[in-house]
DNA sequence: ATAATTCCTACTGTGTCAATAGGTATTTGA
DNA sequence: TCAAATACCTATTGACACAGTAGGAATTAT
């Protein structure tokens, strides 16, 4: 699956900002573009992205950056995936033009394009930041151990 | 899902060649544009797509057109998909240069890209056009039914 | 005041999709 | 043998989204 980099820095961004947010203080967007290398321009928009979509508020000013505005464990990847890119979760379309002269196009969605359709909202909405970020950390636990021992 | 057209049309034109060479007639780009509402010169192209991955042979001239080179039933739509569009079953890449540096994008991979990639791996390779068929025929029958009763 | 920060808007290059178009090569049937 | 039908090939186009780059305006802490 082709995913842009919008979806993916949103996402690595958002867990930023949970992860350096957890002693209280804000996360701004050039910690995060040194951090996770990414174009802080860039990085700029996303954020806007993410403060629309009700994930994270921005204190302008100097000392100024983004905190969650609610806790990770509350944040779905279903709805991350849905302020990010409209088009991943969404129902295969079929214009009302062609569904009634042709059933095969509609046999295709009900068949296939539904199912996995439903399998992916069901785990994303089963899978929050805090998960991921919990995956995270034991996953580079891990690797620090496997450095250890190297 | 974000379904192209052209892995749309091409499911379709398989399936309808799949049924409608059954008595052991060709199906001609013609006749599957009228029947499934196509562009016949984009229908073509796909149609060229399919036949260099095997799926179809097609024989020139008059009365000439397609046929399967093997029974629907060995088609499987992991193929039929990774012939259409490389990207829907591909891996979500990230480049070597980035790897080391951040381990938050390859988290996310591990976290949730692979895990949704496998499913429907496993969901498309379990699943052939034959299958489709018979769901297609079943629940055009019920329609049919249920037009009755109307 | 000044520096740091979010926030806003415009622009650009690149690539893919979804066709449209026109033609060539081959085969069958009359 | 000729004409029609068909697959097959290649070029072009318009629209759109992505992935940034760029410049600055608004706001806030010190």
């Amino acid at each position: 699956m082709r995913i842009s980099t919008r979806v993916e820095f949103g996402i690595v961004a958002l867990a930023d900002i949970a992860i350096y947010s957890e002693n209280g203080s804000t996360v701004s967007s050039a910690d995060i573009s040194q951090r996770q290398n990414i174009s802080q321009k860039y990085l700029e928009q996303i954020l806007v992205i993410l403060r629309q979509a009700g994930f994270i508020r921005g204190q302008k000013g100097s000392r100024g950056g983004y905190t969650l505005t609610r806790p990770a464990g509350k944040i779905s990847f279903q709805d991350i995936l849905n302020a990010l890119d409209n088009t991943i979760l969404a129902d295969t379309y079929i214009s009302e033009d062609d569904k009634n002269e042709n059933d095969l196009r509609c046999s295709v969605n009900s068949c296939v394009w539904d199912k996995l359709n439903s399998y992916m909202r069901e785990f994303t909405s089963n899978m929050t930041l805090a998960d991921f970020i919990d995956h995270h950390k034991s996953s580079s636990e891990s690797d620090e151990a496997l450095m250890y021992y190297i």
